[in-house]
DNA sequence: ATCGTTAATCGACGATAGTCGATACTTTAA
DNA sequence: TTAAAGTATCGACTATCGTCGATTAACGAT
């Protein structure tokens, strides 16, 4: 029989749903996915109504498992979806098939 | 351009995704879906080495959403995967492509 | 160089979640 | 009916997380 995960591996695997695992992260994601451009910090803020610093927050938490995209310009951050990772985020079958946990794609 | 998701929808896909948030949840999930045969919470203590009270916890919050069912058999309750709720777990692709909410699916 | 704009970081607070030991509950066996 | 076994629940503690306001940092324009 396989055996099961590892701590170290389940752990991954938790870091990934985490990031989806908060309402207002669905919205943003929500958000950004439904805007062909790149939207500024100051457009989600008036958009979702949420503070600046918990969006700024928020946002970082899904760039670091490159759910988003972020691309500086003049002072603002342009925050896009990154459809690569979207692809790539683990699913529930595969926890259950132990397929080996993905790794954030590396994108521009 | 299709609507964003509300709170509420976000927050039941977050729901979703809390389920599988926590580094003991999959290990207990990898662990139910490598055997064959549902398992006690005796023998998921013994293996998991996990506390009992914390492995009844987390089987709680995993048969919430039907990922796991639950069967009484005499003292004992014996757990397995859904199969069913396996496949129909939300995808990070489903967040953005707004697709509905998915239900847990009622079983046995 | 300074000012204004934009976003990231910091610090604090309350709320939520994970863990454990102890207790209560349920069911079977005697 | 009692006792034993197995599990669920409770209570407490700690750690983590989400949120906000304030501050800091980065950049462009004047």
């Amino acid at each position: 029989m396989k055996e099961p995960l590892g701590r170290a591996e389940a752990e991954e695997y938790a870091s990934w749903f985490k990031a989806l695992a908060d309402a207002t992260r669905i919205q943003l994601v929500s958000l950004l996915a439904r805007r062909r451009e790149p939207m500024t910090v100051g457009e989600i803020v008036e958009v979702s109504g949420v503070g600046q610093s918990t969006v700024s927050h928020h946002l970082k938490i899904l760039a670091e498992v490159r759910f988003v995209l972020v691309e500086r310009r003049g002072t603002s951050s342009l925050y896009r979806i990154n459809e690569n990772c979207v692809s790539c985020f683990p699913t529930a079958a595969d926890v259950v098939m132990g397929k080996p946990v993905p790794e954030p794609p590396v994108c521009d």
